[in-house]
RNA sequence: UGGGGCGUCGUCAAGCGGUAAGACACAGGUCUUUGGAACCUGUAUUCGGAGGUUCGAAUCCUCCCGCCCCAGCCA
C-alpha cells in the first residue's frame, strides 16, 4: 500500500456531489482518443482519470475513438491505442465505440437543428468566415447567408452530403451569437465537406462533423455522466451545453483538468509525429519517447506508470512534473520484483595471479536480495574476470572506495581481491589489465577475521559470459522545456542514445524481449526486441541512484 | 484594452474560517556483500501582492500583479 492516504481531487469531489444530489445515478466516463497518433504518458494520465473515476464509483468507462477527421486518422493508430490501453491495465469490456458509428444520428440531429432555425448553410470561404468572426476584442459580423430559409438550408445540407458540392465550398453552422465574447459561440462550424474516404465508413460520407458538434453527441448517445477532458476545452463547455440543450437530449457534465507536462520531453502528438517522420527517433516506440509504446520498450511497467499518475494528482493548474518522479516510480516497482544479474558494460580485465589456472567455481548469488524467497543462482568464477572500468582508479581521489593499486575490495558473492600490478599498453599508456590476488579465505565475499572492505564490485568470468549490446538513454532534450529557444528540434540532446558493447551472465543470453532485470550496481534493464540469441540487446530503463557519481560530479 | 482559467516549499499537491498534509528532489545520518534498497532527521512562522471583514483567513470581500487558453472548414 504505497498510498495510505490518497488525496482527494476536485473531480472526485464533483462526481461524489453529483451522485449525492441525484444529478446522475451512475458514473459512466469515456476515454476518447482521436486515432491520429500514438498514446503518450499524458494520455496515461487521462486514461487513469477516466477509468479510475469510473472504477472508484462503481461505474464504467468506454473506449471511444473520436474518428471525425478521416484525413488524419489511420487503422494503425486504432490498433496501437487499444493495445496500449490494455497494456496500461484497463479494460473497456465490450464498450468499444466509434464516433463514426454515430454519423447517422448526428446527421438527423443536424436536420433537427436546421428545422428549428438553429443552424444554417454558409457559402462563405474559410477565409471569409475567419475574417467575419471578428477578433478577441471586436464582435463578428453575421454571414450574408445566415438567414436563409429553412427549406433552402435543408436542401443545401442534403446536397453537401450528396457529394455534388466541392470540398470547402459550404459548411453547416450553428446559429448562436456572432457577438459573443466567447469566440466558440460565434456560429461555430458543425459540418465541413470533405470527400475523403473514412477508414471505417468508406465513402458513404461527404461531410464530417466538427469536434464541438460531435463530441457532446457522442457523450450523450453513450449516456456518459462525466465527460472529463483537458483545460483547453473549458471555453468550449458553453457550446457543448448549448448543443445538448437545443436538442434536449441526455446532458453529461464536462469537467476539465490540466494536462500532464513532463520536463525534458515533448507531449504534442504533432511534434512526436514529426520526430518519427524525420527520423530523429527510430519510431513511435523509440525508448526515448514518452509514448506508451516507447516507455514499454524502454522497460517501464504499467504499474509504475499508474503509480506515477496517482502521485501527480489532478488539478486545474498548468504544471510541469519532474521526470525524476517517473523514474522513482519505476525504480520502486522494479526493485521489489526484478531478478538481479551481473553485467560489465565497460570492461577491464582482472587476472587473479594466485588462482589456479583452469579452475572454475560455481558461486551462489541472490536472485533478489529484496526478496530472498526468490532463491539463488550459480555464477561461475575463474582466474580471468571482467570488472567495470569505473571500479578501478590508478590514482584514487578522496572518498573513492573502489579498487586501486595496493587496495583490497570485495567481488560480490566471490572473494576479496587486492590489486598488485597495473599492466599498460606501452604505446598508449592505456590500462590493459590488472594483476590481483584473491584471498581464498573470503569465499562468498566475507572474511572470518572481521576485516572490512569498503568497496564491492560486480564482475563476470571472461570465459563464461556472453557479449551483449547495451543501450543507455539520456533525456531526449537538453533543456526542461524543449519548446523554448529556437524550437524543440534545436534542443534535441545529441547524446540521448549511447550504444556500448559489454558482457552479460550466460543465463541471460536467450532472454525474451521485454525480460527485465537489474544489473547490479548499474540499473534496471530490459531485453530489446532487436535482440537475437547470442547477440542480446539490453535497454537501460533507468539507472540506479549513484551517490558516488554525485560526490565526484561536484 | 473581450472571454475563460490558474497562482500554497526547487517540482507536483492537500487544505473548503480554527491556526500550512504528503510525494519527488535536495541536505545530513544509521545500516548495508548493490556508494542500491531500507530507515531516521532537516527543509514554507507562511500560502502572488496590498487592503478589508472576523476573536481567528491560504480559506470570505475589494483592488492590483503574474501566468495559461481561445480568432482551424484540428481535436
Amino acid at each position: 500500500m504505497p498510498e495510505a492516504s490518497v488525496s482527494s481531487n476536485f473531480i472526485r469531489d464533483a462526481v461524489r456531489a453529483d451522485l449525492a444530489d441525484g444529478r446522475f445515478t451512475k458514473v459512466i466516463t469515456r476515454f476518447p482518443p482521436e486515432p491520429n497518433g500514438y498514446l503518450h504518458i499524458g494520455h496515461a494520465k487521462a486514461i487513469c482519470i477516466d477509468f479510475g473515476i469510473a472504477q472508484e464509483f462503481g461505474g464504467t468507462c468506454n473506449l471511444r475513438f473520436d474518428d471525425t477527421n478521416p484525413s488524419k486518422e489511420e487503422q494503425e493508430y486504432i490498433d496501437a491505442i487499444q493495445e496500449n490501453v490494455r497494456w496500461l491495465g484497463f479494460d473497456w469490456g465490450a464498450r468499444l465505440y466509434f464516433a463514426s458509428d454515430y454519423f447517422d444520428q448526428m446527421y438527423r440531429w443536424a436536420i433537427q437543428l436546421i428545422k428549428a432555425g438553429k443552424a444554417y448553410v454558409d457559402d462563405q470561404t474559410a477565409e471569409q468566415i475567419r475574417i467575419k468572426r471578428g477578433t478577441l476584442t471586436e464582435p463578428g459580423t453575421p454571414s450574408p447567408y445566415r438567414n436563409r430559409s429553412i427549406e433552402e438550408n435543408l436542401s443545401l445540407f442534403e446536397r453537401m452530403q450528396a457529394g455534388d458540392l466541392p470540398d470547402g465550398s459550404r459548411v453547416l453552422r450553428a446559429k448562436i451569437d456572432m457577438a459573443s465574447p466567447n469566440l466558440n459561440m460565434r456560429d461555430p462550424v458543425m459540418y465541413r465537406i470533405m470527400a475523403v474516404p473514412h477508414h471505417r465508413t468508406g465513402d458513404i460520407w461527404k461531410i464530417y462533423p466538427m469536434y464541438d458538434w460531435a463530441h457532446g453527441l457522442e457523450d450523450s448517445i453513450e449516456e456518459i455522466s462525466h465527460s472529463l477532458c483537458s483545460l483547453e476545452f473549458e471555453d468550449h463547455r458553453p457550446l457543448y451545453d448549448w448543443f445538448l440543450d437545443e436538442l434536449g437530449i441526455h446532458h453529461p457534465r464536462q469537467i476539465e483538468f490540466a494536462r500532464l507536462e513532463l520536463n525534458y520531453t515533448i507531449m504534442s502528438k504533432r511534434k512526436l509525429l514529426q520526430m518519427v517522420e524525420i527520423k530523429k527517433v527510430s519510431g513511435w516506440d523509440d525508448p526515448r519517447l514518452p509514448t506508451l509504446a516507447g516507455l514499454r520498450r524502454r522497460g517501464f511497467t504499467p504499474e509504475s506508470i499508474r503509480d506515477f499518475c496517482e502521485r501527480i494528482g489532478v488539478a486545474k493548474a498548468n504544471s510541469m512534473v519532474d521526470y525524476a518522479l517517473l523514474e522513482h516510480c519505476l525504480r520502486e516497482d522494479l526493485n521489489k520484483r526484478v531478478p538481479r544479474s551481473m553485467a560489465v558494460l565497460r570492461q577491464l580485465k582482472v587476472v587473479l595471479t594466485n588462482y589456479p589456472e583452469g579452475q572454475v567455481e560455481e558461486l551462489d548469488a541472490d536472485i533478489n536480495p529484496e526478496n530472498l524467497s526468490s532463491g539463488k543462482r550459480k555464477v561461475p568464477f575463474s582466474r580471468e574476470l571482467w570488472i567495470e572500468q569505473d571500479d578501478f582508479r590508478e590514482d584514487p581521489p578522496k572518498k573513492f572506495f573502489r579498487l586501486a593499486p595496493g587496495r583490497e575490495v570485495r567481488l560480490k558473492y566471490a572473494y576479496y581481491i587486492t590489486c598488485n600490478e597495473v599492466v599498460k599498453n606501452p604505446q598508449t599508456g592505456e590500462i590493459t589489465e590488472l594483476h590481483c590476488t584473491y584471498d581464498p579465505a573470503t569465499r562468498g565475499g566475507w572474511s572470518q577475521d572481521g576485516r572490512k572492505v569498503k568497496g564491492t564490485s560486480h564482475w563476470i568470468s571472461t570465459a563464461h559470459c556472453c557479449p551483449a549490446e547495451f543501450r543507455l538513454y539520456d533525456r531526449l532534450f537538453t533543456i526542461p522545456n524543449p519548446d523554448e529557444g529556437n524550437g524543440f528540434l534545436s534542443n534535441l540532446n545529441p547524446d540521448s542514445l549511447q550504444k556500448i558493447s559489454g558482457y552479460i551472465e550466460a543465463g541471460l543470453s536467450n532472454a525474451p524481449a521485454g525480460n527485465q532485470c537489474q544489473f547490479e550496481r548499474q540499473g534496471y534493464f530490459c531485453a530489446d526486441p532487436d535482440s537475437r540469441p547470442g547477440a542480446m540487446v539490453f535497454n537501460r530503463s533507468v539507472s540506479l541512484k549513484d551517490s558516488w557519481a554525485k560526490i565526484e560530479g561536484n
